[in-house]
DNA sequence: CCGCATATGTAGCCATGGCTACAATTCGGT
DNA sequence: ACCGAATTGTAGCCATGGCTACATATGCGG
């Protein structure tokens, strides 16, 4: 039992498929906090005067209860991207804005992407918001260099 | 407070939002079941005969304690996927081998999709662990269309 | 200016998936 | 046969992110 009796070809080597795996383990733990932002800042706008946006209104797009939120948004907050007051809705701090433009432009080029290998509309939407959190800096740029030397979609 | 005065182009209609981040987090449900399938599948090979594997060397692939992946092989089993007895290591049932197959068929094509956009190697092996869990049957249609169609990578 | 609907916050529950520390079992080598 | 190393299992801790139920604050319409 202590391995496979074939190594099979399949299986990369151990040490290297464990970094992948707690790779996509440790983009986990920022899936919250890149949506939240993404959000947000979505809500929010681009004027300089961005408005706080409350825990219901959050609630009602993310699809969980505003307990949730306001939980979530402590660790917002803790994690220095947001700033909010007692019954005054959240507000992005400038890491909160830097990381949420970071967001906001892996997740258009992801649907982007999708769209350009032919997967339709309504499932690029859907699926680009999981698969988004998983795509790396240079695989992000592989994705931009395909779409600008590929003709239409 | 109530939402953003403009609702901003890029905010989709709510309830869709709300389904499609939903979606989203029901998928990370399966991620770890699908990860364990997938390597306990790769790890015994495609013998008839496959032999059980036991927590270390599972916890060496995944890169985390012996201790939890004796709890997850709890879950596996109760939800029908392996069966186990102890200090005998994990088998998958039928159904176990049945979703073994989507996966590792689903994460083939995935790595090979990035590698036909050109995504180099090794991040494509890294980033397609996290990102074959979100990929549903008609994107990953999608993927097996476009890689027919275009001639090599 | 006041009451009430709505929004916000708190408390406490649960499942998950990490971990360490320690206990028990197995099994190969002598 | 049996000893000891390695494997396996157990106990108990923690953080996260869901939820419901209840409590409190806000602020608008009348
Ligand atoms: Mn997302
Ligand atoms: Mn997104
Ligand atoms: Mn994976
Ligand atoms: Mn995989």
């Amino acid at each position: 039992m202590t391995a496979a009796r074939r190594p099979t070809p399949t299986v990369p080597d151990t040490v290297t498929q464990a970094a992948h795996l707690g790779r996509a383990r440790t983009a986990q733990t920022r899936v919250l906090l890149e949506d939240y932002v993404e959000l947000i800042a979505d809500l929010a706008g681009d004027a300089a005067d961005a408005p706080p946006i409350g825990p219901s209104t959050l609630a009602r797009h993310l699809g969980v209860s505003h307990a949730t939120v306001i939980k979530c948004i402590g660790r917002l907050s803790r994690e220095g991207l947001a700033t909010t007051l007692p019954y005054r809705g959240v507000t992005l701090t400038q890491a909160g804005l830097a990381l949420a433009d970071r967001v906001r432009r892996r997740h258009r080029i992801v649907v982007a992407l999708l769209r350009a290998v032919g997967v339709p509309e309504a499932e690029a939407a859907a699926d680009a918001e999981g698969i988004e959190h998983h795509v790396s800096d240079k695989t992000l740029a592989a994705f931009e260099r395909f779409l600008r030397h590929t003709p239409v979609g």
